[in-house]
DNA sequence: CAGACTGCGGAATGCGTTTTCCCGGCGCGC
DNA sequence: GCGCGCCGGGAAAACGCATTCCGCAGTCTG
């Protein structure tokens, strides 16, 4: 115990057993009922003590002495993002109602930085790990993490990937590819026939999944989106707002339509089209994926498809404290919202 | 090592040890270089072994040999709300820095959970415990919780509250009255006369905080806001959309701008004056409190005072780290911004 | 009334590390 | 050539707790 006058130091359970006048041994029975008895008299006393000197357990000798920690460990790309907040709002409401306490960290959207925290969060020896990662692509540092997950797994911790499939460990995905498909069909009910699509680096597999589904759900009825209409932007505000710049600079020339990857994106490019003395939902259709909370809030309201992020979050944890045996994988689905920002288009013919 | 067969379990440094053919001490020494030398053939042939295994150090077993962990605790109110979540990345991002691993808990903003959380965080042995919490007030709950801290400092832990100055630790709050009284002069400059105010409950202190200050700014000038316009309502959006809703239907009645002491509550608020027909910025200026992301996003841009959020958790987190002696305070400053939700208002006398 | 059995408290052991303590070997100065 | 300091290595104690094992009394059974 270095670190010079630091007080007291916290209480030992010895503490408490010496307070109550009896052993450790009987002092640990009394605290956390174990098989063996002891007499009530003892008990109180020792609890009277506890209370008294105001004592914790030292979770991490507990730790050590049982061979299991409580924690649950929680990787996400940015708690300020939403989108990932949200998940990770569902997680720990999940954690805390099975009496485990977690650990967050964040791996600020790099691959490497993420290997590192898992790395680290290893030596935690936390009962599950949930990745909810930044699902970018990268050879090499995608066999490392995969690698570290599995040693951690072969010591029997759980790991659950949250929109993350193909790596072998149990998954929650959220329906990207199949909201994405909804979404360009009901537009097109909706009348729209010329769209432009604002996606991030096809390092990214969310946009990736994304556009993968919207395209085939235009395909489908004969539709398609010009290339010239597809633009590669960042995934985010700015890079959203970026992106409807450009395309407004240049003529949105008969497009009808912007679906963007994300809504973080989608309102970045409402910004930029209003700055442009273009009107949202009249001059041009917005439409985002994920139904944050101000989707809502924005005028025209955005258009998008609502990920249950808050239950993507419940069931990744429900899946990681249940004992199934293989690699189970279970999809969320998504529903699309048409809202103002794509009001309906009568066409002629 | 209950739990049946889960794999070989995790590897010690009695395993590296062994690999390494040297004894645990030596392979302690050359993992995490002591004031000891170690040959340097032994050294790297201790560091090969524990690649070879991937060994990771058991963090608890550290802990509890050293004497003390590297984990910082946060508490918040809600992940979900960009409020907490702003403050959470500003302190994970320093904690990182500093080599901490955070551990996070929500409080719901119930005083009784901030409490049960607290004392269970107290048995981690955290380096540090920083709690952003829900302000609310509480007086029993609030000596116990005060109780529970001062019991963990004097076992020579550090606590930093965030926005809650009226506990004996170390602070770092928000300018709250400061920035309302700022805003109401903004508002009286831009030639507003007629307020309604929009609160929530008297126990949480930020709105007080805020309200306090703001009619302060008024009475300053001579101006003041009418009982019947300041409606006590949920600190939420539903909270803002239903004030909103409650004021145009008995007629705004010469109101001429809304404070709501949150932007979330703004939001709100401007959702229900639209659906109530009435065009914020135009028939009735709104302002807030906050400037969360969706503030610029929102039409009519939401006029609001910026809280330096992430910067509060940097600064929490550094306080926390820093070794001075008595309970230190740091207040960050707010800058009010005028944006569209409160045009100027050419008064015509 | 002897023996087996039950209930309960204490001592001892173990968990994975770090750290202290001791010990042997080597180089150096005398 | 011999003591002495220094360097590096291993054995063992310590950390705070849970748990197993033992022994002691008391109680029940035959």
């Amino acid at each position: 115990m270095p670190d010079g006058a630091e007080g007291p130091g916290a209480v030992t359970l010895h503490d408490v057993a010496r307070e109550a006048g009896v052993s450790v041994a009987t002092a640990s029975r009394a605290l956390n009922g174990s098989a063996r008895n002891v007499r009530t008299e003892n008990a109180s006393r020792v609890r009277a003590a506890a209370a008294k000197l105001n004592y914790r357990p030292h979770l991490s000798a507990q730790a050590i002495a049982r061979g299991q920690t409580r924690t649950a460990a929680l990787v996400v790309g940015d708690v300020a993002d939403p989108y990932f907040s949200a998940i990770a709002a569902g997680v720990t409401e999940a954690a805390e109602a099975a009496g485990l306490i977690v650990t967050m960290a964040v791996a600020g959207r790099s691959p490497e930085r993420e290997l590192e925290i898992i790395r680290t969060l290893r030596g935690q020896r936390p009962r599950l790990i949930a990745v909810a990662g930044s699902r970018i692509d990268g050879a090499a540092t995608r066999a490392a993490l995969s690698g570290e997950l599995e040693a951690y797994r072969s010591a029997g911790g759980r790991v659950v990937m949250i929109s993350q499939r193909d790596l072998p460990f149990d998954t929650v995905t959220i329906d990207n590819a199949g909201g994405a498909y909804q979404l360009a069909r009901a537009l097109a009910a909706a009348g729209y026939r010329r769209f432009a699509l604002f996606r991030a680096p096809v390092t990214v597999r969310t946009s990736r999944d994304r556009c993968a589904g919207f395209l085939a759900g235009l395909r489908e009825l004969g539709l398609a989106v010009e290339d010239r209409f597809v633009v590669e932007t960042e995934f985010t505000r700015a890079g959203g707002y970026e992106a409807a710049r450009r395309l407004a600079e240049r003529g949105l020339d008969g497009v009808e339509v912007v679906f963007a990857v994300t809504d973080v994106m989608a309102i970045g490019a409402m910004s930029a089209f209003r700055d442009a003395g273009l009107v949202p939902g009249r001059d041009i259709g917005v439409a985002g994926f994920d139904d944050i909370d101000s989707a809502v809030d924005v005028t025209p309201a955005l258009t998008t498809v609502a990920v249950p992020l808050r239950e993507v979050g419940l069931t990744a944890m429900r899946v990681a404290l249940s004992d199934d045996p293989g690699p189970v994988s279970v999809q969320t689905s998504t529903t699309v919202l048409l809202r103002e920002s794509t009001p309906l288009r009568p066409r002629t013919r």
